[in-house]
DNA sequence: TGCTGGCACTCGTGCCCTTCGACTGCTTGT
DNA sequence: ACAAGCAGTCGAAGGGCACGAGTGCCAGCA
């Protein structure tokens, strides 16, 4: 549909505008690259690709700056992620071999690696806690009439619930009801359990342990809904791209809502490696805005996801690449462990 | 040290840069308060205000604007924080009468709330875990390998830590581990923990028992520096108050290195409410900012803090006022659960 | 002594104008 | 189908000018 030399224009144009955030001419193109033409003949192509909706010009008598449509069509003929350059990706390996243990705080790294290889916000959203099964509960007593139903889930993540008692139990009692808790639970998923009727559990206990029982399951269905674990750094980074105070501010509201930015994530989770831009990404505030998104697997399964968010006018050969990359290297270093 | 006159012609000069951010000139605070002398009177003072070093000029024919030592002046007279507006102590009386259980969330949610209330960032520090002591320990098998010990503290804070095993070992010998570590550690402080030497305890164990509990207090002492919890909220709103997308990234920068931030808190910690102003932060990013920090108690000892980040043409009875009242409020919010 | 009114002076801001140059679109020639 | 040239557009940059907000200083008055 589009010339092969009308693509080459427009790729020439995308690239320049990235590089230098000014409209770009025709001598500019004519001058710069592969296109042996001659200014007016690029002149020509430029007009016919404003008419079709790839470029747009400011005003008259400047150059032409990609649209939507143009961003779109040029990550699209870019065709998957490139290589990562030389200290990129020797920063990711370094990262990934010095990595150890603790989940949370490897994701948290990890978006901190993601920022800082891309220059760009990066988010990097943990597994969902539905799926895992639960591997053990306790019940701690804070106070009399507090306690405190801690849960680990098989994914290695951690819930806890504060769960307030009516009148003052005894630790004993408290006790004895986190055994019969956990033989109720322990082995299910989190959305299992919330659909349990607790009565059938309360058959033969002491009326006290009950109390706590009910308390506890009450708390226990209460919300989970956006426990998500977010994790985004490199807000400072990416401020830079934009010059506008205002339009920092909006992006930075969407990404202080965390469950604007876990949707944003998991609109695309199922397409693999992939990238919204502009009003692509369905908010109106990130127009000037583009996302680059993975999934990433942990022992065969889609876990979580991890992407960038930058100016439309993003190197997106470098952000595609890198998030490709750390995805998949973030995948083995969970499923390993 | 400083004229009746002088000082009130200083407040005037302040209050009105900090509503306008624009420089303020004689005639503007002769004819708009209750200073009842000519606008030549005023520049007379103003001259030697700034002199004294209370106020600055950008050009010779614009008007003055304050230096830190003028706000400071400023701030010092202020005497306290006044009441808070009636919508504002509306909110926050709503805020804590909705607020329930769950600590790490209602940290989160005040951090909201101050941010709301003032506009300008706001932070807010949780119990530091090394004056909490333990309350109970478990060793979870999340495989045959892997174990994870969450700990349980007093304050109903969680801490985990991923515990690797150099061989495979079976769930009755992690029970047991954790079983004889619970008898050691329960009821000391993590800070004491760290100081335990392993072999002491691991007198009489069987073998394979001792490595798990090695291993375990390896992962104990490990980093727990700056675990403390940090949330930061209503960047997004503090943003707008400067106009240089440049001075925004430095911000954001160090708003993003929590320990940072953790220990302009800290410092000002035992001064109870109080206010540094742009270079006193100690941090030359922060030139254009004030803080305002107080800490609040829970059950009579000093917890966290909370905080506000804003310019340093802040409104400081407003945020001094609304500080104040929500770490009265949170302190005991969090004792009496 | 302290305040005021007055005056000359400074300079940044906004406005208009012009120039400049980077573009474009179109028309014509090969 | 492409190249070359040309006229036209329009923003950005710069100079000149008037304006006005502000200042410092001085002389006069309570």
């Amino acid at each position: 549909m589009l010339d092969e030399r009308k693509a080459t224009i427009l790729r020439a144009v995308v690239t320049e505008y990235i590089e230098t955030a000014q409209p770009v001419g025709s001598g500019h193109v004519a001058s710069s690259t592969q296109v042996n033409v001659s200014s007016a003949t690029v002149r020509n192509d430029m007009a016919a690709l404003e008419a079709e909706g790839y470029l747009a010009q400011p005003h008259t008598s400047a150059g032409r700056i990609p649209t939507e449509k143009g961003y779109r069509f040029f990550v699209d003929q870019l065709g998957g992620p490139g290589k990562l350059g030389a200290s990129e990706s020797q920063q990711v390996r370094s990262f990934f071999s010095h990595t150890h243990g603790e989940m949370e705080q490897m994701l948290a790294d990890t978006s901190r690696l993601l920022s800082s290889l891309t220059r760009y916000a990066a988010v990097v959203v943990g597994p969902q806690h539905e799926v895992a099964t639960i591997k053990s509960v306790q019940l701690v007593s804070l106070s009399p009439r507090i306690v405190l139903a801690v849960l680990v889930l098989s994914s290695g993540a951690i819930e806890k619930h504060s769960v307030e008692l009516s009148t003052d139990t005894e630790e004993l009692v408290v006790n004895a009801a986190a055994v019969r808790l956990a033989s109720v639970i322990v082995g299910q998923t989190l959305a299992a359990v919330a659909t349990i009727d607790p009565e059938i559990s309360l058959t033969g206990e002491a009326s006290d342990v009950a109390t706590v029982l009910r308390a506890a399951f009450v708390s226990l269905r209460g919300d989970h809904r956006h426990d998500d674990q977010v994790f985004i750094g490199g807000t400072s980074d990416m401020v830079s791209s934009f010059d506008a105070v205002r339009t920092v501010s909006e992006i930075l509201r969407i990404l202080e809502q965390q469950l604007v930015v876990v949707s944003l994530l998991e609109d695309v989770l199922d397409r693999g490696l992939s990238v919204a831009i502009g009003r692509e990404t369905g908010n109106e505030a990130l127009a000037d805005c583009s996302i680059v998104v993975a999934p990433y697997m942990v022992d065969g399964e889609t876990a979580g996801s991890i992407g960038v968010l930058g100016p439309t006018r993003m190197h997106y050969d470098q952000a595609l690449s890198a998030v490709a990359v750390v995805a998949t290297r973030l995948g083995h270093s969970l499923s390993e462990g």
